[in-house]
DNA sequence: TCTGGGGTCCTAGGACCC
DNA sequence: TCTGGGGTCCTAGGACCC
């Protein structure tokens, strides 16, 4: 016989908006911004100013994750701006996922401020809900912000679980609570149904996850495919996933930037593309890995966005040669019109150490490594914009605060 | 002052081979 | 000489997530 599986999913309650309030408390700030409309931004004069997180306050105005900052001071005058910390979020992220070890090591790190957790062989004959509570409890009390807290079996209905109300809440869907508790929630609320299917459904008459659930499984595969046979079991409660306890290793690693002004001079592109360039090799090295696929990416300032990607010969990670292909893909595509974004990445990844080296490898790309390294050791020692190729490119330097790991 | 940046996965079409 | 079907690789784009 088959055990019923007991999975928790734990999501921090605006995560970057909670974590910069304790962290400027810690700093002697005598104000909770979690107790008045306050949202973390991105930077506006980058033209990137958009809501990441916003206080229940802020919510209380009607701001959403998203919106660009000028539209939410026309809803709430008085809300204030901080900036984000990806270095302090992570560091909060990692001692949450410490505190959770206590507890089982069956844990998927699902994003920076949400996880899985396997408790199905770590309850210790306890009851999952006192377990829960005790967790709860122990984020507010030892770390100083909240988390809700999901109980179900299985992934999917472990996070619908834990967006039901919030915050600091703890909710339970069991396989018998799914009519009650999620089928008369609208659509939009499953997970993995977004802004472009949700209209699509409507019209099919399909209002609520209870509709999509007793819709005809077959009608659903034949108008979407493998993916209309996910949400019909998603709105089923139906997920044999596991919680993946294991770190994956990246499948791609990219960069991309929004110009603070739109820009057609070529030139200029070539220096943010090198600049995005030296970051993503940067960051690829640092894994160890090596890429066989390049990609460029350019958004119009009509938001019209077009990609080129280029398979290569042999996998490698140095700059130069990244960019050499770059540059051949941005000059392939470019149509000379202003653009609003340049995006680098690197897909195909391989481990360095498990890669086959080519028998004809360019002399030349020994030499760029050593290139690469030296540059890579200086950028560890003094800080990643002491050294950089493109510094004549102002325009991405803003944009790598706070960001390079 | 319109609308970030980091990802993953899937699909569809063309090239090419047998 | 107008005719096929399967399989793989590559590329472009689009959906979704946080």
């Amino acid at each position: 016989m088959k055990v019923e599986r007991c999975i928790l999913h734990i999501d921090v309650n605006n995560a970057f908006l909670s974590w910069t309030a304790i962290d400027m408390l810690k700093h002697g700030s005598e104000l909770d911004i979690r107790t008045i409309p306050a949202v973390i931004g991105g930077d506006e004069t980058r033209r990137a100013g958009i809501v990441l997180a916003k206080s229940q306050k802020a919510k209380e105005f009607g701001i959403v994750t998203g919106e660009p900052l000028f539209q939410a001071r026309k809803k709430c005058p008085s809300v204030q701006t901080f900036p984000s910390n990806y270095l302090l979020y992570k560091s909060y992220s990692n001692q949450l996922y410490q505190l959770f070890l206590e507890y089982t090591d069956k844990i998927e790190r699902f994003s920076i401020d949400e996880c899985f957790l396997d408790m199905t062989n770590h309850r210790m004959g306890r009851d999952i809900m006192e377990i829960a509570k005790e967790i709860n409890y122990r984020v507010k009390n030892e770390l100083g912000f909240t988390v809700n807290i999901g109980i179900a079996p299985n992934k999917l209905l472990a996070k619908m679980a834990s967006d039901f109300s919030k915050p600091d809440k703890i909710h339970t869907l069991y396989y018998d609570e799914i009519e009650k508790k999620m089928w008369p929630l609208p659509i939009k609320e499953l997970f993995m149904l977004g802004r472009k299917t949700v209209p699509k459904l409507y019209h099919m008459k399909i209002q609520t996850i209870g509709d999509l659930a007793k819709t005809d499984e077959k009608l659903l595969i034949h108008k979407f495919g493998k993916y209309g046979r996910m949400i019909w079991e998603y709105a089923n409660g139906i997920d044999n996933s596991e919680v993946n306890e294991k770190e994956e290793l990246p499948k791609g690693v990219g960069n991309s930037t929004t110009l603070p002004v739109d820009i057609a001079d070529e030139e200029k592109l070539e220096e943010v593309l090198l600049a995005l360039t030296e970051q993503v090799t940067y960051r690829l090295r640092k894994y160890d890995m090596l890429a066989t696929v390049v990609n460029v990416q350019l958004k119009t300032k009509d938001f019209v966005s077009y990609s080129h990607q280029k398979k290569l010969y042999q996998a490698t990670a140095n700059t130069t040669e990244i960019y050499e292909v770059a540059k051949e893909l941005f000059l392939q595509m470019y149509k000379k019109e202003p653009i609003r974004l340049v995006g680098v990445r690197v897909d195909g990844l391989v481990k360095k150490d498990e890669v086959q080296l080519s028998f004809f490898a360019d002399p030349a790309s020994k030499k760029n490594e050593k290139i690469d390294q030296v540059v890579d050791d200086l950028k560890k020692k003094f800080g990643y914009r002491a050294v950089t190729r493109a510094s004549s490119s102002d325009l991405v330097k803003k944009a790598q605060k706070n960001r390079i790991e």
